[in-house]
DNA sequence: GGGCTGCATTGCGTATTACGCATTGTTAAA
DNA sequence: TTTAACAATGCGTAATACGCAATGCAGCCC
């Protein structure tokens, strides 16, 4: 039904091809920083408007996509977090990170998380707030920034020790760009600033930060790779800087580290790195 | 394509079959335990394995779905965590409570609010008052009291349905000696009677108060889940006594509780507890 | 080892469907 | 009111998804 596409120098796997081409609109949006007109979404997606209006009537009725009733935008809609979230809740990290973090935040006690990589950054994907600490505010799904957040640093260093730099880069320009405007001095101001911290955070074994995203609050997130040394979660603690202790070697970040090894292991992670 | 479905019975949009058909398959992957192999998978989707087949290709090479190399079950892949992740970020409670309001006004004519929990309390973020109705004195940024308002009723009981009791207790504290010293006899007198009122509450499914913190006024307030169980919001209702229908089976709370159902639905709350 | 069973995967031809184009509907600015 | 920009929708045709049946590919029992 494409006529722009050669019929014969497929020799793949006989699929579906509206779906691969429906699909190429969920990305977009699922990359997109707001709800996308039709006119955009289609050209992002290179195709037709007309083309467009069908997958996304289709994808409505599904609850894929939900498009805004006053300014007819589209964006994803509720059943992609229901299918997202029936693939987290499988996670053998997540699953078993869960477990184990109310034993933890019992050692520790302040308030914990876990994060994820997500498209647009490290996602907060579960938290559990201390009884003791003040409240951070945090919510489920908060995107962590790179340069300014433990949780981000942590990500910026151990996600990819190979290769999969090409997902950070454009992340992290975007962060540097929005630094500099800020006039921000807290934060790496260039690549080569970044590179720096990677090296510091992968020394320390952990990201850190102190004051920096928030004032009088600060951060630690300690790295949980899987079977193929891929990064594939982050445990996070927070709290007031007061009463935080962002020592490498004091108890919270020891805590913090024996847990996310524990997890590793667990995970099949073999030590070589 | 599909000789079984009526061709001329469809008066609907115009949109793409082969998404929807294919989007069954997705749902079954959701809701199944366990990977599945493509006999049941296709059986539970209700097409043949031929079909099922050509439809898992395409999703293979999308990452929506990932075959297990060693027995050949399939099940959800990382592209749906993308997607997933990313309307979680997107993903705010009040904005879509917000925008339900109206409609929900429309139905049961009483004045309505949203509240949050802020440090000092349930704190109001929205209202809408009803033209039907006598104008209530709310503010914005008003903080509710925990046991006096339905508000503070709901947030009382459903805040923390473990353990963060203690961040209640201070301010509970606070309020049980204040009423003590008012000699007030509507409200719980001690820390026993506030669990008494709040499994009272949690039974209900919503906070309720019927001239309590105002004479004449009665209110509800039902709570709004996200997907990883925590309290997101309030949704308040509120009206004078003479017209307002406090029955746990009557409209009012029926309509209240079906919004908030379908809220923390649409946040990814499943529905367990 | 050899046939057998249960499942996954793949050609083939046709009826169905998705595509582009052009038109109509709708909302917002001028 | 006019204009403009965008969204939504018939229409006819060419491309595609479907059912059916054949082929692969395991493990299993005799």
């Amino acid at each position: 039904m494409d006529a722009t596409r050669s019929p014969l120098t497929n020799k793949e796997r006989a699929g579906i091809q509206s779906v691969e081409v429906g699909f190429a609109l969920l990305d977009v949006l699922a990359h997109a920083p707001a709800p996308l007109m039709l006119r955009d979404l289609a050209a992002s997606a290179q195709m037709s408007a007309a083309k467009a209006h069908r997958y996304l009537v289709s994808f409505q009725r599904l609850g894929l996509v939900v498009q805004d009733t006053a300014n007819t935008r589209y964006e994803l809609g509720p059943a992609t977090l229901r299918l997202g979230l029936s693939t987290l809740s499988r996670l053998d990290a997540v699953k078993m990170a869960r477990e184990r973090l109310p034993a933890l935040m019992e050692e520790v006690g302040h308030t914990l998380a876990l994060a994820v990589w997500g498209n647009r950054g490290p996602t907060i994907v579960h938290w559990q707030e201390s009884p003791l600490a003040v409240s951070v505010n945090l919510r489920l799904g908060d995107v962590m920034p790179l340069l300014s957040s433990a949780t981000g640093r942590c990500f910026t260093a151990f996600l990819a020790p190979v290769g999969q730099l090409d997902k950070l880069t454009p992340l992290l320009k975007e962060e540097l760009a929005l630094a500099h405007k800020l006039g921000r001095t807290d934060v790496p101001a260039t690549l080569a600033a970044v590179r720096s911290l990677q090296t510091e955070t992968r020394q320390q074994g952990l990201g850190r930060v102190k004051n920096v995203l928030l004032p009088g609050i600060s951060g630690l997130c300690a790295p949980v790779f899987d079977a193929d040394q891929h990064l594939a979660l982050g445990v996070v603690a927070l709290g007031s800087s007061a009463s935080f202790d962002t020592a490498l070697d004091g108890a919270l970040a020891q805590a913090l580290l024996r847990m996310s090894c524990q997890l590793s292991q667990d995970l099949g992670h073999s030590h070589s790195a």
